[in-house]
DNA sequence: CCATTTGTGTAGAACGTTCTCCGTATAACG
DNA sequence: CGTTATACGGAGAACGTTCTACACAAATGG
């Protein structure tokens, strides 16, 4: 129909936070302040901030008459003065990458524990890297936020506890019991694969191989460690700790398709396969149906997270379940826990379970 | 392993915005702030807010002694008290309802304009509920974030308008051209979905059926809307006008399975459909595959989005394309214009293609 | 009846920026 | 040499809250 008027110049001078602009912003209508309140209601500024937070020391005629003007004027504070001074109300999400259909289930969950209070929570995406990670969690500082949740973070320990010391942070997927600076919140991984390779074993597969994902960063934290870990033990305890092979596919396009092309016409491809997450088995399990490999005919197949996708009829993936909600939950009740002056460390672990379905033959 | 000492009390008194609490928060390092800057290089605090806007009249020996302290310092700039005087260099980004596989493109084409500059992205979820997206506008307002982008709001035209007065607004997947507070950014939809129906024609298929979801709120507005008016006018101009049925999806889950089965099983079930979205085609495929309807032989299917899932091998959907990314970048540059000081507004229509796959068959 | 406590409200200093003036030193010009 | 630009740097008032400290009145206690 119409289309932009005048190329926007993006230009970018140098500088890590420099601004290049000069142009006022056109007019706005201008904001009822707290000031506005206090005179409406013919009290003192300090006056309405206390009703505002609810502190000591009002009557009910004073809080009426504030709360009247509030209703009236329709006043609603500025966080960014709060964030000055006090609380914010808000604290920050940080996600690895929107499009694990996993996370929309952990953001239903702190939406949940949050929306009865006034809290509200602001999402960050990391994409998986460090650095811009980094930086979201400094800007949600910088907002001076309440508190983080940090979903399956990349970075190393000793940076989340250094960021701990600026803000309470809880950490969900994040393996490291021994923080003491900040919580962190997780479904019992190994025990998830052990419970899928369990699975496996019970219908009768022997020759059972892991598809995993290569984590540079973060060893023992990843959950991906934890699942590897846990699988290693199922073998051995079957008594197949000898051959406990773990094929990792990888994330960039053009090769994550050869390689899991490669594994799938394997001539000693095994009976069954046990995937560190959904988002992988269903890239198995598609390419396999191109390929002429049934499942689970001629592969079993078990993921992990139980997506909504693993659920759709076409794809009727057997998975470990982590409650992505409940996770979000407890995630955000022991962040409130924390900001409300809780100091010691908490590490919670919670159990996963299978739900089984067609990619694991009964 | 541990679990959570002390159950919080999730109290929540009356009122809108009450805080309830009154412990001090644990003693936190102390921030590095612009006048720690000034002191450690021999300057005035303004010396180094200019520095820092990259502001006219800094000599090339006054940024380097304010850089050189930054970088030693490791100072950051607060965005809450930048909020209060300027600008935060941060946009809010609202979004319908995650679970869209759609929307992760979106969020990433925005993040691609952004990143160049020192802006940021802060993302909110409104859940298709009115109120929440209400709040989370005002929020983002409150937190004084330099301008908004809206995925598919819910709100009407009037509120829109309302919230654009105090910030600048681009609405994403919201048809109204006539819209002269707020940008609108869009592929064409009534265009896209003839381009689908047409696509059904050219394979022979007379009896086409749109599945629809009925949305309260907003008429014209809607996408949904939008397509259906582009589906009836296909179908008109192929001589079908007289019969142009649309089904209804409800989003509830047990109606919706319900409604879909029921659709199925139809004696005078059509032999090709269009999905206004994946998200619904998918599961009709899904139930379809379990109810023994072959796709495409008994049932030809055409989705929108072209999301992911749609691409997967499992399901090979054909769909059309209206590229995420793209509209996420658009309407980001769109919104970076309209901060610079643009007023009169701007609304632009991009143009969807046909990907096709195995559900339409040649 | 005086001293103390309790309840209610206000003044005003932060918080960490931005940005408008304004002063001063240097350069340019006649 | 005097006048006027021009470039650079600083003082200090906002911005909209929170929160400590205090004033005052009424209630309580001896």
């Amino acid at each position: 129909m119409v289309h932009m008027g005048g190329s926007r110049d993006s230009s970018v001078k140098s500088g890590k936070f420099m601004s290049v602009d000069n142009r006022k912003p056109p007019e706005r209508a201008d904001r009822v302040t707290i000031r506005t309140v206090a005179a409406h209601a013919g009290v003192s500024v300090a006056a309405v901030s206390k009703v505002m937070r609810n502190a000591y020391g009002v009557s009910d005629s004073l809080r009426a008459k504030v709360t009247g003007s509030i209703e009236v004027l329709g006043y609603r504070p500025s966080r960014a003065a709060r964030g000055l001074r006090g609380r914010t109300f808000t604290i920050g999400l940080l996600l690895v990458d929107i499009r694990n259909p996993f996370l929309p289930e952990v953001i239903a969950g702190v939406n949940a524990v949050l929306a009865p209070g006034h809290y509200q929570a602001m999402i960050g995406v990391g994409e998986a890297r460090m650095q811009l990670e980094t930086s979201l969690i400094e800007s949600m500082i910088d907002y001076k936020m309440d508190g983080l949740i940090l979903v399956a973070p990349r970075l190393p320990s000793e940076i989340i506890t250094r960021f701990a010391a600026q803000i309470p942070i809880v950490a969900v997927g994040y393996h490291d019991p021994t923080a003491d600076g900040f919580d962190t919140i997780n479904t019992d991984d190994q025990r998830g694969a052990e419970i899928a390779v369990e699975s496996l074993l019970e219908c009768g597969y022997r020759d059972i191989e892991m598809l995993s994902q290569l984590a540079r960063e973060g060893h023992k934290v990843s959950v991906v460690r934890q699942r590897e870990i846990g699988y290693r033990r199922a073998m051995q305890q079957a008594g197949f700790g000898s051959s406990a092979p773990i094929t990792n596919i990888p994330l960039q396009s053009p090769r994550r398709e050869e390689t899991i092309r490669k594994f799938l016409t394997r001539s000693d491809r095994p009976r069954a396969i046990f995937c560190w997450s959904d988002i992988d088995a269903i890239v198995v399990m598609s390419m396999a149906a191109e390929m002429g490999v049934r499942v689970p005919e001629d592969l079993a197949v078990v993921g992990y997270d139980n997506s909504s996708i693993a659920a759709l009829g076409l794809v009727n993936l057997a998975s470990i379940d982590q409650s992505g909600r409940e996770l979000g939950q407890t995630a955000t009740r022991t962040l409130l826990s924390r900001i409300e002056g809780r100091s010691e460390a908490v590490h919670i672990l919670q159990l996963p379970s299978l739900v089984t379905r067609r990619s694991l033959a009964g």
